[in-house]
DNA sequence: ATCCTCAAGTAGACAGCGTCCACATACGCT
DNA sequence: AGCGTATGTGGACGCTGTCTACTTGAGGAT
């Protein structure tokens, strides 16, 4: 009776592959609601099957949104993908590793701002931990996180950064470009026009670019 | 019945201070476990109160949120005050204005990791729009955001920042501490050590110092 | 071909949540 | 003294997540 209310009316008494239906479906939820939106009952009303169903997937809510926010990592890693493929190392390997670091943080904005939703969601509560999950990756099967990494390197050898300064750079970089986005997304710049949010966020990264080298001003 | 089980049992059938005893009791859900926790029936239990007695008073839940998260961004502002309060103007302006921003920065930060749950909620969804709400400053009357700006102010004045650097400099300055801190608090740094975190909190606000100033370097 | 097992889905119930409506109380004004 | 109204109560509804018990049927063993 309700699973005809619901969208699909599957004959098979086994749904195939429920699981990828439900984390599809909370994956849709998360990028119009953000992680509150993630609700269990809903997925399996979208997946035509009854409330408990879910459970022979997942332990329970939280897992369920687990995996979806497992997606959305890899969706943040593919929009810094993206970006990063437009610049190719040419002649002047500075402006390379430059380009490089812009990239990553105007990828990591971009999605943010393009997609709201998944991105608050990739960032909720319940921290992943520090997953080598290979789940959170995008194609190039570098996570966000790998990607800034690399980007950073890319300083470090054209000489811009120093050793030193290059340690641990990744946590000083990424700090700075997710403050502006859930300032924007979720917290007191929420009604900024999302022209000036992208001109911070070109001001944002040339600060990073400079900030991060200890060796100019005192 | 119920109202036996709850903190305390009134005489009187006006409660006198209900509004006030429901952000309380808000706040301290908040403190312990962040926005969501702050629900509306146990608000009134505390308080000893049926649960729409609340709706004397608020809207909704929401409504209750906002009246606990305009006190929890009180207590942030109170929290960047004191670290102000420390740093007193000497003979040298640029050597106070320095420590003027890193007293904002730091104590910005502090607050986060002393009381994350409060600073979750402070910067939570709905976001309070920009407002002049006198309801958010510490005794100072200024709130966060007046803080930093008070602190670049000194930096402009005295000559450490260009007049075009100055500009829009708090949404920069913000967005860094604001990232790191949420990316402690329910981001993927969640199990690094406090010492580490306040390790890197110095050098971010060394990276901002030096990053917001745009003569130094190309 | 038949039976058996056991993973996968169903059915129904429960408590807790936010919220709506109708009703009760007593504070303070006239 | 009487009354209006701000304040609090009681009960109900639909929603959520989750528990326990039951059913279904696909696939391997015989």
């Amino acid at each position: 009776m309700k699973k005809i209310v619901s969208t699909l009316k599957r004959k098979t008494f086994r749904h195939g592959d429920l699981r990828n239906a439900l984390v599809t479906a909370g994956l849709e939820m998360a990028r119009v609601g953000g992680p509150d939106a993630v609700v269990l009952r809903e997925a399996t009303r979208q997946a035509g099957v009854s409330p408990n169903a879910a459970y022979r997937h997942f332990a329970g809510q939280a897992e369920l949104l687990d995996a979806v926010r497992s997606a959305c990592l890899s969706r943040v890693a593919a929009a810094i993908e993206e970006e990063m493929k437009k610049c190719r190392p040419g002649r002047d390997p500075q402006a390379f590793a430059r380009k490089s670091l812009r990239a990553v943080g105007m990828g990591y904005l971009g999605f943010a701002m393009r997609e709201p939703g998944m991105f608050r969601t990739a960032f909720s509560v319940p921290p992943p931990v520090d997953s080598p999950d290979p789940a959170n990756t995008a194609s190039m099967g570098l996570n966000a996180f790998q990607l800034l990494s690399l980007a950073l390197d890319r300083m470090h050898e054209s000489g811009l950064l120093s050793r030193k300064d290059r340690q641990d750079a990744e946590y000083l970089a990424w700090s700075t470009v997710h403050g502006l986005a859930l300032l924007v997304l979720e917290g007191p710049l929420h009604k900024m026009p999302r022209e000036m949010v992208r001109a911070l966020g070109e001001r944002l990264v040339s600060m990073v670019e400079r900030g991060l080298n200890s060796e100019t001003a005192n």
